[in-house]
DNA sequence: AATGAATGAGACTTCATTCAT
DNA sequence: TATGAATGAAGTCTCATTCAT
């Protein structure tokens, strides 16, 4: 197993069990087996388990960016530029429910609160995007003029919401439900 | 101090420190010195720390069905009593932000996995005069006819997102954006 | 209730407890709670835990002697004596399994180690008897000369293992057992 | 040191301080102390407590079944294989006190106690073979017709009580008297 | 004498991290 | 680089004992 792909290994059974476990169900030792690494090998990839827990995140929300970024489109009025963007993502976190879970589990814990500032001071990435998507919006007066930040909070908020839902089982995504977001959202 | 006293006063501590460090970083040890009694001490009001964690949970769930319980509005349309709720919650989460990160964490959290699904088959308390005034609002065609899990992420979603971003300091919320934050919800 | 009621209920309590759970599964609260006194109550009684120990052994040794006394034959011979101190016992530890099992667990513990040494010295009660009637046999070239405690060990030790048996359930004395067992422990 | 040698020298340092001390006044820590490792290495090599004591018991009875296995005696009358095995038995106990000791300890604690059901229901090792010698010597009429059970109490009985006896110093154990002890547990 | 809440030492156990191989 | 045995700090919890009431 080359380099790279052990990393990944390690990566990877990391997200499963901390989206399965939670960080306090997923000692390193766990990771280490699932990785089928011996628990020293994790320290020559990783410093320690709060750095691994950080690049954990950051490979994730590469991930998000790259498959939006696939999806993107950059024709269109603001209002099909949104819906692309929220069906996009609201797809990916139904079809990763581990990457879902990770994000909530990241965000809502220590390890995550400074990367709600970093996220206030900008930062690269769909962010971006998302953030010269809603200033067009407010530009062309279909988007109300709120402050960015509530912006976000209103239409990310609703997207998480459902796709917790649905991935813990109280609902069934179906393309309606997804239209149906999407409208909620946009309102 | 009296033996209810000293009850409160282990719950007020383990809820500051919970909040502010998360479950991880607040040991039984911790919470009892900053209550200001001997680490057993605290067992002889709760028998572990799970089921102080759940209490902690009952309690707050307990204290903000009060508060709206005190500025509940029976009377008027639904549009006015959604207002009433909305707005007194979010009012609730900006002054006890404590609870509000609290009930973050535990909902984040193998504790808050079961509630979620106590949630979907019916509570007691707030959620269910939540749900009478949904049903009310189809009823009255105010509301779209949605399935009300759906109708709950919708709505609540954006204001606890609202509520995070406050007390984490993105934004302030004055009177104007309450009534924004409000109006977001209702639509 | 008496001040010498509550004592007795507490040793009763210990025994109890003691001889179902062994000295590891019986905490001072427990007992208290079974006698039906405050956890403070016990420590009017008696000093420390150790101490209730010593004095529960105590108080089955004396119960023991006062039910072999009242039941003991001078005359006869030493054959006959035998008999009866030996089945005497068997039927006592038969009706009375919790003074046996406390009996065990004291000796099997740090707290009967230095019995053991007592005994060896001497000291009152029944055991004089029991040596008075070795004695008795030997003069009269019935019994073996043997050091004395070897003796005790090759009488009481199968009594007390056909007793354990019986206790455990293994096997169910009758009088034919009994008699079986006096005969063997006579031989 | 070995991983073997490791795993032996904490037994080792289990056996000496359980028999000295008891279950109870051996903790973990000591232990490992006396194994000359540090706490969370016992862990390495015993999941939990409960499973040292137990693996320490079948060490120690294995040990015992090598040592009889050694100077075993197929041929002969059943007198002399029974003097074989019991003096054998006792020479062991005379020799290795604190395996002695901890065959107390264990018998006599919650833990033993399924192994006391065990033995009934048969079981590897020597016991099979004390068994076999006993049917032979009630075929040849050289042992009374008595319930196995009893068989080994009156037998194994005296056996452990004059190797207690000699062990805490009460008696010197010579060739005289393990012969008198060997004739009294026959008859 | 009696209470029982409070104490705090100490038990068992986990696990992030190190380091000799 | 990779290993995995070893470490030991830290966490949860128990319980004998004390003491103000």
């Amino acid at each position: 197993m080359s380099k790279i792909d052990k990393k990944q290994e390690i990566l990877k059974a990391a997200l499963e069990l901390f989206a399965e476990q939670g960080f306090h169900g997923a000692p390193m030792s766990k990771i280490a087996e699932k990785a089928g690494v011996a628990a020293g090998t994790v320290y020559c990839y990783f410093e320690s388990r709060d750095i691994l827990i950080h690049e954990l995140f950051l490979e994730v929300k590469e991930r998000i960016n790259r498959f939006l970024y696939d999806r993107r489109i950059i024709e269109g009025t603001v209002r099909e530029r949104f819906q692309t963007v929220i069906s996009g993502l609201l797809r990916y976190f139904v079809t990763h429910p581990e990457d879902f879970r990770y994000l909530e589990q990241f965000h809502n814990s220590p390890y995550g609160v400074e990367y709600r500032r970093i996220r206030f001071f900008g930062s690269t990435g769909e962010e971006d995007r998302m953030k010269s998507l809603f200033t067009d919006g407010m530009k062309q007066k279909v988007i109300k003029d709120i402050p960015m930040v509530i912006l976000f909070s209103l239409t990310l908020g609703p997207l998480f919401d459902v796709a917790r839902d649905h991935i813990l089982g109280f609902i069934q995504l179906d393309d309606d439900l997804v239209q149906l977001t999407v409208n909620a959202c946009w309102d």
